[in-house]
DNA sequence: TTTTTTTGTGCAAACGATTGAATAGCTGTC
DNA sequence: GACAGCTATTCAATCGTTTGCACAAAAAAA
């Protein structure tokens, strides 16, 4: 940058002084005259001087700045993350610099040394759903550099994490169908390398078993590519057939949800009557579709809260997480709207 | 950064020579000698260095980073903007640092503050609805600072920027709908300081003044929140009575549609048959509710790509934006579904 | 008046890397 | 054997800020 902005050696030229005495003036340290602070103050205010950061940062092995790792920004769940940690970042004086890995692992890398290099202070991390091992993170975690995980778990012992309570939501949402008197209910899953993948599988298994229902495991179906296309086939292929045709859906996500439903419609079944629906993350859409989608809320803004919250008390070592790691579990909420209500 | 990251100094040490000779070994320089770069080589891949990028910074008064200013991020077009940001960016080894405004204008003040003391190269900038004096721009503009204004534009002679062509995508909205026999067109405008909302209203009122229908302006009505709520109220109470009820909505985005779609849901007006519906921005919903909502699809990430291209353009110079001030205008494009088509 | 204390500033090194200029040790030439 | 010319390397300053220590002058105590 040219900028021409003033340094607090233009204000010590000009007033004759050295550049300690210009750096402590203006930071009120004791010993320094009241009226030199005051030409000092008064100077720099007219200067419109503002401190180097870069050069604090090299000066202080610290930048203030925190490097934040997701997938993609385009997903709902993931912007209002993003908003809960700029939120806190920014009122605690932090500067967030984003990369989206688009779900591959070498940009995963490859980003992470960029901001290593620019020296950031910690790390948020939702690792790529091509991420299986995790050398890259807990190398650094040995050196002691701060670290946060959130929605997606990594397999590394004593990870500090943030995510929600996918199980809990699974079965919560699976559970309210079968009281809905669903009965043959399809599970359009997650990639099955992602723990939330599982976590909700098992959430729905555990609701199944306790209405003492046998899974069908041809009723739970893998959708690794999350898209509305690829639900939309898998279910017009499920419901096609009248004969032993499922009666309910849940889905690993909304954006699945809704391919399932516009198939549904358009092997004219009626929703709720006919198949039960419901989702999961309350995209910001659900509310908007006919039916409007149940679904289960994730705390996304919390959750970019909560963790940036704890990867600054690391940073600042106010707590010891590596003594007494944490992983904090939020709560999910089952959100019941039209797309699942028949009594 | 504790990080015990090593640094030229380190492998100097090591070597017993110089910082100077490790650093033009690193880059190859000539007048080191072979058997010096190999060993220095050697040394710096084992120590796993990797250069200190704020020292860099400092020293070339470079930071190899942008600034991207948005009113928020959970909306999807700007999701999709930042995204295409993103990917030009990281290709030419440049960070994005981000800052949402929240439609604030001393948020918008205060992140520029930080940003610029971040020594950023550059500044990519949708401003705040807030936001109706320029001087924080112009200011640095004056000074050579390159910035991009990008959707929203600036009333600032020669600024530089990127937008859709909002006046062309709403004329075409609306023709389309008066090609299919509505009549009476209800624009659901944005906020009214805003250029785009501008736009778009003038491109209805020329479709309108084309076939020769006189604007009622009892039929415009400002949707400055732009939340379904708002719009939901104001068209529940707009088509409520019967008599003269307006047969068609374009409205200033999908968001403000939906509301919209759902409040002439309630008063069991069917889509398109009774009333047809246009939004604007192609959110991701749009497809997914029922009816499938036309729409005026904004190319975001085209709009983020272009916008950081032209501004890394300003970075290095190769182009005179300053003689050649330069607003390019992407077209949108009129995605008609279902909720507009009634012949 | 001399010594001690206080007050206000300045010096210089440091953070990590770059870079123009200086220098040391060669080899080769006349 | 003196000197030019080359190669390989080091010196030192620089970017902007902070900070331990030294130091001078003034004020207070002896």
């Amino acid at each position: 940058m040219k900028l021409g902005q003033a340094t607090i050696k233009d204000i010590a030229r000009e007033l004759n002084v050295s550049s300690s005495t210009v750096s402590r003036a203006l930071k009120d340290y004791p010993g320094i005259s009241d009226e030199t602070k005051r030409r000092v103050k008064e100077l720099a205010d007219k200067l419109n001087y503002r401190p180097n950061a870069v050069a604090l940062s090299l000066r202080k092995s610290k930048s203030f700045t925190i490097g934040v790792i997701i997938p993609e920004v385009v997903h709902f769940f993931f912007s209002t993350v993003i908003s809960g940690i700029e939120e806190v970042a920014f009122s605690n004086g932090y500067n967030v610099i984003l990369c989206q890995t688009n779900e591959r692992l070498d940009r995963e890398k490859s980003s992470i040394d960029t901001m290593l290099s620019n020296q950031i202070d910690g790390l948020l991390v939702s690792f790529s759903k091509e991420t299986t091992e995790f050398d890259h993170f807990s190398k650094l975690m040995d050196l002691d550099f701060p670290i946060v995980f959130f929605d997606r778990l990594p397999e590394i012992p004593n990870a500090v994490n943030v995510t929600v309570n996918d199980f809990e939501g699974a079965y919560q949402a699976v559970k309210h169908l079968l009281e809905q008197g669903y009965k043959r209910i399809v599970h359009l899953a997650g990639p099955s390398n992602l723990a939330i993948s599982k976590k909700r599988k098992e959430g729905y298994l555990k609701a199944l078993a306790e209405a003492g229902i046998e899974a069908d495991e041809s009723l739970i179906i893998e959708c690794p590519g999350g898209n509305e296309k690829e639900s939309f086939d898998v279910t017009k292929q499920l419901f096609e057939n009248e004969k032993n045709r499922p009666d309910a859906i849940f889905a690993h996500h909304d954006i699945v949800a809704a391919g399932a439903m516009m198939a549904l419609k358009s092997l004219d079944l009626r929703i709720p009557e006919d198949v039960g629906l419901v989702g999961y993350s309350n995209w910001q859409f659900s509310s908007m579709i006919d039916p409007p989608l149940s679904t289960v809320s994730q705390p996304g803004f919390k959750i970019g809260e909560t963790a940036i919250t704890m990867l600054l008390e690391m940073i600042d070592k106010k707590r010891d997480y590596k003594s007494e790691p944490v992983q904090v579990v939020l709560d999910t909420e089952l959100l019941v709207r039209k797309s699942s209500v028949r009594i």
